[in-house]
DNA sequence: ACCTGAACACCGTTCAAGT
DNA sequence: ACCTGAACACCGTTCAAGT
């Protein structure tokens, strides 16, 4: 499936050109001959708005306004608002890139992969606690995901439940970097006189890491490092 | 602050023990004598609703009515549901403990440390996209937590700035974590025929690790070795 | 089968009125 | 100052009616 979430390769200059209903056609009454929506559609719109506007503004009032169609509408294609939230998951993790895989040694595949499903995650922050819960046999894109992960692992010497625990511990990992990213540039602007030392520590951070983004780049970058150097102890180097 | 989540230590036989106005006190009309509410049983009640019944059921209308109360009394105290809230992530952070960083090496203090916050954000999981992303220096509780921490680190010899990113990383693991004891114990189960590796590796993990509650805390175990490993490796260990 | 618009129960928030 | 109850705008979901 074509993600697109910015719908950058699709872009037009008209904003409706991604609508449901074709710009200039009003609503008629009863049956349309060709259905206005789809989940294509339906989860298309949903990243969107989401990547656009954020979790809190995505209601399907919003949905289907811009998709041009009544609210009640939807519900012939979604059983629920939930359901076009796993839609929405299974499109992200489409995207997530697998293919080092295919070519790396274990432990930079692993490194390649985190880093690839947090920047998937890292726009749609606020969907990571309905996704970390969720059931991955309800997820097919999950699913092909989880299964070329383990196998590489398996194939490089890991027992299949400590592969499992690993990829659990750098999803874990993942998810809670994603939302740190979401965190306001000011989220540690502290006074000194509370907590001189931490104040100080953060003063510091941004002199040699930067501020916003690239704090939280830094901090994953470590514990990345430092999260695969512990694998590689046990299990050797995947060279 | 005693949080006293589950009520555990001043449970009695009846409910009505916790709520702000005692059992078969009436409602009655203008401002009573002693006010009934306060922001410390406020929070107290909204601990023990999210922990009990999930995030989903908390509504202000269910807050109000555990505490006998009409619903807009709650605004005589709070600004919003957002704040409220925020009274209780920063009654959970004082419940981690930092006490094992003032003797034991850093690294252990540090796993010790990352321990106590993942139990502490296992019951509340649906808060933690909220907390993540919250600035520090609205919750007092939370500063005095990033100090301590910091400062053991620093006191090692960590650069200030290398110190917060490693905080970063390990709170963003415990996050991550804290969201995995959430997910239902079926998570992985998945058929042979869509990902006979994977199937596999998970029927494994289940052979070694047990269900459930003790596969998450496997996971974590590895990750928590690994990260710190990792963060060994860079700065010695703190023995 | 797939759309519309009205209806429903519920949500967070505001506010005048009471003491 | 701190409570109550009515009112408001909004939310997700259901359903009869239309083609």
């Amino acid at each position: 499936m074509d993600v697109d979430v910015a719908g950058a390769s699709t872009a037009t200059a008209t904003a409706t050109a991604d609508d449901a209903r074709p710009a200039g056609t009003g609503r008629r009454r009863g049956r349309p001959s060709t259905p206005v929506l789809s989940q294509e559609a339906i989860t298309r719109v949903t990243l969107r708005l989401i990547t656009r506007r954020g979790y809190e503004a995505f209601t399907l009032a919003a949905l289907a306004k811009e998709l041009h169609v009544s609210v009640s509408a939807l519900y012939n294609h979604a059983a629920s608002k939930q359901q076009v939230l796993l839609w929405a998951q299974d499109a992200i993790n489409a995207t997530i890139d697998t293919g080092p895989f295919a070519t790396l040694p274990w432990d930079e595949a692993l490194a390649s992969w985190a880093r690839s499903y947090r920047d998937a995650y890292a726009d749609v922050t606020p969907l990571i606690p309905v996704m970390a819960v969720l059931p991955v046999s309800d997820a097919p894109g999950s699913l092909a995901m989880y299964e070329t992960v383990v196998a590489a692992l398996v194939e490089a010497g890991w027992s299949g439940g400590e592969a499992v625990n690993a990829v659990v511990a750098v999803e874990s990992f993942v998810f809670g970097s994603a939302l740190d990213t979401a965190a306001p540039a000011e989220i540690f602007d502290v006074s000194e006189d509370a907590a001189p030392v931490f104040a100080a520590a953060v003063a510091d951070r941004h002199r040699r890491y930067g501020r916003g983004a690239a704090t939280a780049d830094a901090a994953f970058d470590l514990g990345l490092d430092a999260l695969l150097a512990g694998l590689r102890a046990r299990h050797g180097s995947g060279a």
